[in-house]
DNA sequence: TATAAGTAGTTAAACGGTTAAGTTAATTTT
DNA sequence: AAAATTAACTTAACCGTTTAACTACTTATA
């Protein structure tokens, strides 16, 4: 056989290293930008790098040195467009600072979620980026104790220990709440989401504080729970039609929700934003689709994915982090389901 | 210090090795489930294994043997429904069938592609799943070459040689057109997706296929390029409509589209589907919210990921597979877009 | 001028597994 | 009862990197 390029998968450090007539360890210090190699030795090596299509192998990289140039990315159900926003701000980042993603998904199962988090060991990624469902607070221990460096995304704000990028769910829901009462609402009923989740919960509390800022009393008959799902809202404000407790607008604590409500509404002949003007949260893509395009709080979601990512990168080359919690603010999309009372 | 149980991030196979006071290859023949281990010991580490939460590192093991228990998924945008619903099916099989995934994205863009296919070399990932955007060709050979195994989704037809799952696009165009006729319509409009892509020509053929076979002619002045966006489904049908051409049914090559296009006929005073009956295909979640509730054509998505990964499980076991090429039904799924003429 | 300091490279051990080949003891065959 | 076979385990080499420690020069310092 007459020498010839061999094929990338096949070539290791030692082929390059005998090539450029040097020990592999200059081609790693090349690979690595270290010193310790002249500029004339380092340009020869990066040249045959670039000519035989060499990469390293990553399985190696990663157990012997510290670096894997791998994030690991644990998340619920990527089939939920709020994950797979958030991912795609992950992913673009990451590869821009040179990491690549291994996925998870947990299929919101507490006890899927306990398995994949201690599949994620030291030399299978750099650094971790967790949006939990169930176990939140029991993840810390034990991926404080193995020493990977990890964000959370969208952390319930209590334990101040830990990095997390957050939305500020109660000040988007305030904001929300106070357009409704800007143009001229004062019976607002509100359709709550899970009842355990905490932005369920952060969006419950900014309702609540933007009725108070403009001395309107909290009526409690004006709650219902849809558990965040577009059945469950439809559901929710059906009961609260049934009352009679009047109202001339609703904060949705999410879109599908709001959908669900605005079949509600339009099945017992009420017009939207004629008779019920409406607000959602989270600007989901049927969001604008819906008649009438919903009138919605938009979260920062790509932006999330971009900032965790960048803490994430800090963290795992030891630079300083000045912020543990950062906490994005929502925009208010105006569209057409709301109207002056 | 009192010994202890041993953190689960810094347990090696020499660790248990020691505590079960057995050789490390015996922990790895019990790690593989090879013979070669009585049970009475064999149970012995795996009750160590359990106690001290000992999980192999996945570096080493794809630097020493043969797997990685990685499947890499090379994937345009993941903000995309499609693709991530397809994820979807891929991530549960192969947890499964125990591997993990590493996600690539390529932002759809032809030079991001070919960097990411580089990248996966042997010792990173057991195969390789590509749903590739531009290059689908030019994967090809490089990872031929590599010995890798791989499977495309959604591959063109043309190539015999290489294993992909795919929808049968022509089919379900076939049977939405035909569903249209069945409801009386004979000037049947179409609005072509993409002018390259392959799903968007077969989906064309389709409709053409149906039309003959019922003895309609087909009129070239029917069919506007909307590009599979919904402005451009918008824009494609104000141009259908400014031609004074009659139709009174439209098949639309995505869901999107359609979703233009109602718009537009709205916009004209035309009532679905009561003046224009219309059909869609994707089935995306918006079909369903807006109005009317759009019929079309569902493609099997989840599925899709699932025989994905059960044909490159199988490649990789190096176990038979009988068809290279798996093509996969589509569904009509009835709405109320549609009306009897 | 002798010595210290720096530069450019090499050597070899380690990382945590897998697996072919070797060893020992128990069991079967003749 | 000796020889052959089998089962159960161990030894050690290897996978492709990184990196600490070392060597051999060159250059600067006292």
């Amino acid at each position: 056989m007459p020498p010839q390029k061999i094929k990338n998968s096949k070539m290791t450090i030692n082929d390059i290293a005998k090539i450029a007539n040097v020990s592999k360890a200059t081609v790693s210090y090349v690979l690595n930008d270290k010193p310790g190699v002249s500029d004339k030795v380092r340009s020869k090596i990066k040249n045959i790098i670039d000519e035989y299509n060499y990469v390293p192998n990553s399985a190696a990289r990663g157990l012997a040195g510290e670096k894997t140039h791998f994030i690991g990315l644990v998340i619920p159900d990527i089939s939920d467009m709020f994950y797979a926003n958030i991912i795609r701000g992950v992913e673009k980042t990451s590869n821009k600072l040179g990491f690549f993603l291994n996925l998870l998904t947990t299929h919101a199962q507490a006890e899927r979620e306990q398995q994949v988090i201690k599949l994620f060991n030291k030399s299978m990624v750099d650094g971790l980026i967790v949006m939990a469902y169930y176990l939140k607070d029991q993840y810390i221990d034990i991926l404080t104790e193995s020493g990977i460096p990890f964000v959370f995304i969208d952390y319930p704000p209590k334990n101040e220990e830990i990095y997390s990028v957050l939305v500020d769910n109660e000040s988007g829901a305030f904001e929300a709440t106070e357009y409704l009462i800007s143009l001229g609402h004062k019976k607002i009923a509100f359709l709550e989401g899970s009842k355990v989740a905490w932005d369920s919960k952060a969006r419950f509390e900014g309702y609540v504080k933007a009725l108070k800022r403009h001395a309107i009393e909290f009526n409690p008959n004006l709650v219902e729970n849809g558990n965040f799902t577009k059945e469950e809202g439809y559901l929710a404000t059906k009961r609260l039609l049934a009352k009679k407790e009047k109202f001339t607008a609703i904060f949705s604590a999410n879109d599908q929700m709001a959908i669900g409500a605005i079949r509600a509404l339009k099945e017992e002949n009420l017009k939207v934003p004629d008779d019920v003007s409406i607000v959602g949260f989270d600007n989901i893509e049927a969001s604008s689709i819906i008649e009438p395009p919903l009138t919605t709080v938009s979260q920062p979601i790509y932006e999330m994915g971009k900032k965790t990512v960048e803490i994430l990168v800090r963290l795992i080359n030891k630079e300083e982090v000045k912020e543990k919690k950062i906490m994005l603010k929502t925009r208010l999309i105006e569209r057409h389901s709301c109207k002056k009372i």
